[in-house]
DNA sequence: AAGCACTAGATGCAAGTGCAATTAATGCGC
DNA sequence: GCGCATTAATTGCACTTGCATCTAGTGCTT
């Protein structure tokens, strides 16, 4: 009856309810308190960390996992909020930089210890 | 500039990108080669390891990570293709069962070979 | 046994996502 | 310099998801 998984499928699974475990928290925590969405932080985070504060949208695209058409929209939003900026790009000018406004950095500011608290709290549990 | 990630920051988004690679494969591979979603095959994987291959509502929804409302409909949709069956529980006539078919079952064998090809081939690569 | 708080599941609705098609810009080959 | 394949981003659309709400059934309390 209860055929026993793979040991591959066991750890995709344990990764998994770890991964759920993780994202539904800081969806709660990040939401009620700051009003951001996963992404949302993620994209401010990227922003935060690069050159001069900006970075093209097909990067950030890449380093958070989105299809290019949920980075641009997702882009609309924070621009909408006035997190971030977007300018077009000299050297090619097909591309946009996406540029961290200081309301941005202030909001990362705000929000990094709330992620950084729930990632601390939820990773170690659920990895055990 | 380029401030360097706290370990828990970097645990975690090692483990997103792990995750995103790996939910990415498989959506492609089990929606290509036999029609199915990352979150219908895991129901149908439950299924095929419960108890007469049949579990609660509530039960499958905590063990695949998704809503009630999700699985609701996604159990509407997995009907609909004659893979499983729904049927009020006795005990508590609030409650359903969902029960794998015997089309169910053999989308399953189907598809169970390409699920632990694509889990064997992407998650060792991202763990590294 | 009547009322009431609680649980299981279904449904309306809004939000975010990916795919496909579109628009705009690049640059390679002739 | 002129087309043509390619790439960057945006937009239309369909789909899945979660939250809030609703309905139905349970069982505890009185």
């Amino acid at each position: 009856m209860t055929e026993v998984p793979d040991p591959v499928v066991e750890a995709w699974r344990r990764m998994s309810a770890c991964h759920a475990a993780t994202c539904a928290a800081l969806e709660r925590e990040l939401g009620d308190r700051h009003g951001l969405g996963i992404s949302d932080f993620e994209v401010l985070a990227r922003l935060v960390e690069a050159e001069d504060h900006h970075a093209r949208a097909q990067e950030l695209a890449d380093q958070v996992h989105l299809s290019q058409s949920a980075l641009s929209r997702l882009v609309d939003r924070l621009a909408r909020h006035d997190l971030v900026r977007r300018f077009t790009c000299d050297m090619d000018r097909r591309g946009i930089f996406v540029e961290l406004t200081d309301a941005g950095l202030a909001k990362y500011g705000e929000a990094a210890p709330t992620h950084h608290e729930v990632l601390a709290r939820t990773l170690p549990q659920t990895v055990t």
